[in-house]
DNA sequence: TTGATTATATAGACTGATCTGTATAACTTT
DNA sequence: AAAGTTATACAGATCAGTCTATATAATCAA
């Protein structure tokens, strides 16, 4: 069973530091559409291995713990990305009602755009996961917590009182969340526009 | 695929153990089940078999397009037990903020009586075969529509105008398929009450 | 500096289990 | 017998995960 030595290597002409978990990143992130896209379960990691250009090896390598820690580590890339956005459109935006519109625009772009085949990056892989993963299950309730309380502290930043920013902030979350299932279904962005036009008017009265 | 299967009716009524469609019945609410407790994928043709009592042969008798059409076959199936439960409960409250309190309770009780492993038995397949599958695909489409438009009339009939009924019961929707994704995975039941305050709060005013 | 040693990372063949779907035989009921 | 149903064996594909070998980096030895 003699492979091909290639003797190749050696030459350090560059110092860029790009071999480093080169794979790393490119297995989460490939993990992390095909979750989103298609669910957890029916993605395998073969489809996986060849999205990201990693070997299998590396897999193993980087996520001894295998697929669910690939689940986890996608939800927590995807997690991050959400709370950013969120922030960041808290620190654009007016009011809340005028929130939730930037937000609804936002979504509706992004779903038109994958032809409604994206979606919620941690939804999908709650519904086929939680609670049966332990590995999965606090990384997804931390994701949710963490968004939740972004956008409670955005209300209260426009003068919402605790116990009532805290129930508001979670139909905001609940609404978006079912909207994006409803648009997908639907292949059209009007049930998020909907859902963010009632929701700037309730926070808005 | 409907039409089909359903000519002998109710000719006989006797609770005997007949074996008429004695397999096709069991083989779809083992599928909902299943399906909406840990995903499409995941679950095997043979896990449903198990469940069901049926053989291999029946479910490919019953469903020549296979494990598709059973999953559309449960959607439907799940979908017109909710649809009935949404006319029933509008029927007995008496007023849309009522109504969403009632389904809250409803919904949490279910919720936590399966220990949070329950869920809404569309969302959970949807994301998964939407828009991918043909033969699931206008099931779901159908189901949420005829959903939608049960709430609005529901509204309407509470003096609600058109565009707006419309909209508004997308909201309510919405937030009811976010909040039962969000309570599976806090494990708690307080993310539906809290949407259905916030919502009843907005019918309400 | 050079050489040896260990740790990290890449690579893909391989395994046994399970997947969906098919084929065919054997009932059951009319 | 004929049609409708049940029953099981089987097939090819794919599944997640393990295995061994190799390559590159970092650390230590002299």
């Amino acid at each position: 069973m003699e492979k091909k030595t290639e003797k190749k290597g050696a030459s350090k002409r560059s110092k860029a530091p790009q071999n480093r978990p080169k794979h790393q990143q490119a297995l989460v992130q490939a993990a992390a559409v095909l979750f989103r896209k298609q669910g957890y379960a029916a993605t395998g990691t073969a489809e996986i291995l060849k999205r990201s250009g990693a070997p299998r090896g590396s897999l193993y390598h980087y996520f001894p713990e295998g697929k669910e820690a690939i689940g986890a580590a996608a939800l927590e890339a995807a997690s991050k990305v959400a709370s950013r956005t969120f922030r960041d459109l808290a620190a654009n935006t007016e009011s809340p009602a005028d929130f939730v519109r930037a937000y609804a625009t936002l979504l509706a772009g992004w779903m038109e755009k994958s032809d409604f085949t994206d979606g919620c990056p941690v939804a999908t892989t709650v519904l086929e996961t939680v609670p049966g993963s332990d590995i999965i299950t606090p990384v997804a309730r931390t994701s949710f917590q963490h968004w939740q309380r972004t956008i409670q502290d955005m209300l209260m930043s426009h003068g919402w009182h605790g116990g009532r920013a805290r129930a508001t902030a979670t139909l905001v979350l609940s609404a978006f969340e079912g909207a994006l299932i409803m648009a997908r279904v639907e292949q059209s962005a009007s049930p998020i526009h909907d859902t963010a036009e009632e929701l700037a008017a309730l926070l808005a009265g």
